[in-house]
DNA sequence: TACTCTTGGTTAATCGATTAAGTAACAGTA
DNA sequence: TACTGTTACTTAATCGATTAACCAAGAGTA
């Protein structure tokens, strides 16, 4: 039926080794056998079985768990961030294998998945400050990489975005439009890049001569009603803040059906910036002011760098990726 | 190093053959040999090799081929649409594999995937009328169902959703807001359930006495700009509608804004609903009225179905799914 | 001349499962 | 008793690649 190493290695007059060697250019083989080789491949139009080939090699093959979550993926930025996976593992010769978490851990499920060879690594979406998956899997000798700045506080390799310049930048811009009290509705700290966020915040506000004020500083959850949560009680401060940055857009979604509640108008009353620029950003009302994250460069960048671990290459340590600041009508100047 | 099926036939004192008939349940084996293949397996925490496993029988695996476009997978619907695939893949023991399409035709692409082992079989996306997809996977031998009600236009399988009862509900909705010039921005004619989207359409108009005009059926891309010039050539016509049905939320978005440049207020003074549900359509202004899409199921429903294929299993044809009209503020009774 | 290196190949073992074919033991039956 | 079937296994071939080990021929060198 499919057409074997076996059918080239007879067309070409050759044995299966010296196909082999042609087809992974090991092995020393003569200019002219060579051209036969390849003559035969062509001809037969073959295509080496993937089966046979990773009994004995890798499978070729990233991994990623899905969120068991009825959401999951359903948020676009997972998503943007899967199609760049498949697009860098594409460049490297490999393909991108998804799981349903189900009732497994994360960390179970990919164990299996490199046990059993059907992957060869993984890629781990929103680490956390040492987190247990990648403890596990880098113990069991598995390749993972994280997607987000790890600093030193994962044992695995990582890939991330530049949080505290975007927080700075962000806050730079509230600082420009005239505001002094700032408010920041953090994600969990135990995120990686929760710190950074909270640093470039901080830094931008050090520079304008002012400090943070800890009763505008807000840690939540990741949900929308986390942020709205969060809104709530920045009002309920003896000053509330003029403006409010939130280090994801979710968060700020939440914020803004608080400030809608509270009869507060979202840009003129209180200026908003979230953080991700999900498509709903540019579509609230009033448009989200948001960092922007080059998701599916993120994507491409954490399959190329997990396949350099997987193939033991040498890489450049990726720069942080950079976030730009999509400015719109969320967030206007001071009234005064 | 990984335990094999070798180590678990030591350990039971028996043949390996033994070990994999009770792994599969295949043979025949005494109670007592069972049990104690089943001790060792769980002793040793024995998985079977995937690529020894695939190189004798199948990959186990489903394919997916991501569009090229750099929205790929942006698409909300998308994302949800492989949730809902990879949990019905693991759901028959199935993972789902991801490839980019990059230079090559989906087919090109899913024939290698196949030939290789490194798929059984293929889901197709936006089938069209005689899609050539599925008519080149299939003379091939290549396993693939398609997402949308097919009818018999398709040389495979499908799950469909229910487009022709959406479309009448959909309808029937404006017409019992009181609406009798009725237009509908069609998706391109060639992809498998536009007809039914229209008939639905149709039929809810018959029923109610009219017929459509010609003049109020227009055809577009699938695209917002599309939707948008539908939207414009309607407000040129003679007699404009006072509705719109739009087969997508992405047409009804583009058509929103031709409304707007217009200096029309969509729901006062003209109905609009569209088709989907994405997530925007809730937070758009006004939130559009539109069909639910169960794309989670649809997923679910299409590796089900494609594994049956796989298998040769027999399996009770799916029947259609349905869709649910959410009614929001884009559609309003007639203003008289 | 005799020895060692390269170059360009081949042979055959190997990866870890599945499964056809064979076999021993025992029960049923004519 | 002899034959036929079952049951419960084992042996060994097989899937299709990779690769260690081997080998022959020619080049270089002391």
């Amino acid at each position: 039926m499919a057409t074997t190493i076996k059918d080239v290695a007879e067309r070409a007059q050759v044995s299966t080794a010296t196909v082999s060697y042609v087809l992974n250019g090991t092995g020393s083989v003569a200019a002219a056998t060579r051209r036969r080789v390849l003559d035969a491949v062509a001809a037969l139009s073959y295509q080496p079985n993937h089966a046979a080939r990773s009994l004995r090699t890798r499978s070729r093959t990233l991994g990623l768990v899905l969120p068991p979550a009825p959401t999951a993926l359903a948020d676009p930025a997972l998503a943007e961030l899967v199609a760049g996976l498949s697009e860098g593992a594409a460049d490297g010769g490999y393909y991108l294998l998804l799981a349903a978490q189900g009732a497994r851990s994360e960390a179970e499920l990919g164990t299996e998945l490199a046990q059993t060879g059907r992957i060869d690594g993984l890629v781990l979406l929103d680490p956390r400050i040492d987190d247990e998956r990648a403890l596990i899997l880098t113990a069991a000798g598995i390749p993972c990489v994280a997607a987000g700045a790890a600093g030193n506080s994962l044992p695995c390799p990582s890939i991330g975005l530049d949080l505290e310049r975007g927080a700075y930048d962000a806050t730079r811009h509230l600082l420009q439009l005239g505001h002094r009290r700032i408010a920041m509705i953090a994600l969990p700290s135990d995120l990686v890049g929760s710190e950074s966020f909270y640093q470039g915040f901080t830094t931008a506000l050090a520079e304008s001569g002012s400090v943070p004020d800890p009763e505008l500083i807000v840690e939540a959850g990741a949900t929308q009603e986390a942020g709205m949560e969060a809104m709530e009680e920045l009002l309920s401060r003896p000053e509330p803040p003029s403006a409010v940055l939130a280090a994801s857009d979710i968060l700020a979604f939440g914020a803004m059906h608080a400030l809608y509640d509270a009869g507060l108008v979202v840009g003129s009353d209180l200026a908003l910036v979230g953080c991700g620029d999900l498509p709903l950003a540019a579509h609230t009302h009033p448009p989200l002011t948001t960092l922007r994250v080059p998701r599916r460069s993120l994507g491409v960048a954490l399959a190329k760098r997990l396949i350099a671990l997987i193939e033991r290459h040498d890489l450049d340590p990726q720069p942080l990726l950079n976030l730009s600041l999509m400015i719109r009508r969320s967030s206007a100047a001071l009234q005064r």
